[in-house]
DNA sequence: GCACCGACCAACTCTTGCAT
DNA sequence: ATGCAAGAGTTGGTCGGTGC
């Protein structure tokens, strides 16, 4: 769940339509994060995704003195305005959207500094541990495990990779997820 | 006994239509 | 333009039947 209490963003979305740039920031600063991972799974492609940001805040800004409180909330608003970007953006067909190979090693790399130092420590534990029951796994169970959690596929397209029934692949994976659960204590 | 397989159900996401 | 609700579609998990 995304933290915002304690932030008022309807009286932010006030601040900016009275040209303040201060509340814009604070707006960013807060929630740039998840506002880009709401147009990341729109436009699947970070730096399109990043240039939506910036389209949307230019609109929040440009658009901060039409927003009524009395309708919404104002965080409501705010990632209405990013998601509209993306979609429009989506819909009118001007880029090529592809999967972004980089995105995952991102992700990666920023859940590990979000994690901490202490919590990395014990996570790289926890991989050497998970990489070892893995190992351990039949093959055609390991696979489905990553082709499911590591690759994102779904449980149809795993069948479709490994040319089994989609039962058969289902049946792997909850073994094999029990198995390494077993495993991982 | 074990693995395979498919049907079923619940949860989730997406789409559409309507009201403001 | 935005918010909301309802319906449709998709997906993942569980369970029971079947065959080796």
């Amino acid at each position: 769940m995304i933290a915002s209490e304690g932030f008022d963003y309807d009286g932010a979305l006030a601040a900016c339509a009275r040209g303040d740039q201060g509340a814009l920031r604070r707006i960013y600063d807060r929630d740039s994060r998840s506002l880009l991972g709401v147009a990341l799974r729109i436009v699947r492609h970070r730096q399109i995704a990043e240039d939506v940001l910036h389209d949307a805040f230019l609109n929040i800004w440009t658009r901060a003195g039409s927003f009524d409180p009395a309708r919404g909330a104002g965080r409501g608003w705010i990632y209405s305005v990013v998601r509209n970007q993306a979609l429009s953006l989506v819909r009118s067909g001007e880029r090529e959207i592809g999967v972004d190979e980089e995105l995952l090693d991102d992700l990666g790399a920023a859940a590990a500094a979000d994690a901490g130092m202490a919590d990395a420590f014990e996570l790289h534990q926890d991989l050497g541990r998970l990489h070892d029951c893995l190992v351990g796994l039949d093959v055609v169970k390991r696979n489905s495990i990553l082709y499911a959690y590591v690759d994102g596929c779904s449980h149809s397209e795993i069948a479709e990779r490994l040319n089994s029934p989609l039962g058969t692949v289902k049946t792997w994976i909850r073994r094999g997820l029990t198995a390494l659960r077993e495993c991982m204590g």
